[in-house]
DNA sequence: TTTGTATATTGCAATATTACGATAAATAAA
DNA sequence: TTTATTTATCGTAATATTGCAATATACAAA
């Protein structure tokens, strides 16, 4: 075997799972949090950012665009990256319903 | 290559990841809500809970606990185990810093 | 057209994860 | 002690992830 049993649970539990799992990288924990850090969904620079290599970068963007985590836009010759609100309004809502039943608990 | 240049990155960074990484997997997601929809830290039957085989399951489980998110501890011949509140509210910390900053933003 | 710049894709090696049968360890009950 | 029950560990196969050099693609500027 090796390979995941996804399709043995739940739909949420997976959506969820594969939204942790885009940014269970500190390379992709760093992405968001230099998205964040700029005002504007800025092109470029993501790569001298970052103490990768440009097409290992290039691979962490498109597995936090693949999540629907980041989007990107072509701006000319670069392209211009930002958060997909949607998405993190959604995982946060997940994330919300967790540990909100954690208060409502004793332990 | 292959591993994880961890040693480029925050330890701030690295410990979000982790936190992630260790709720990357539907099975891992399972495991907490399961630990959530009980009142108490119930012993046992987490095996019985999920399509997984018992060393598949305590694999996941090493996982958790490895991660600081859950917790066991002996009783009679099982576990109990339960959700480490200390570990989710740092998470939840974490996690709010960066919705907050992204309610901050325009975009 | 040629050159330069920015990003993506391919290919591959190193490493990590996932799953589970077999087995071990620990303890409760008979 | 023997047996049953519960959980952990080992070993191993299948698969996924990570990282990067080489290369491709796309387009702007000269």
């Amino acid at each position: 075997m090796g390979a995941s049993k996804s399709e043995s649970f739940s739909d949420e539990q997976n959506e969820l799972a594969t939204l942790f799992k885009a940014l269970s990288h500190p390379a992709r924990v760093a992405i968001i949090e230099y998205l964040l850090t700029v005002d504007t969904c800025i092109c470029g620079d993501i790569v001298n950012e970052l103490p990768l290599a440009q097409p290992t970068v290039s691979q962490h963007l498109k597995e936090l665009k693949n999540a629907k985590i980041i989007q990107g836009s072509i701006e000319g010759t670069s392209i211009c990256y930002c958060i997909n609100t949607e998405t993190l309004k959604k995982f946060e809502n997940y994330f919300f319903t967790i540990t909100k039943k954690l208060k409502e608990k004793c332990c």
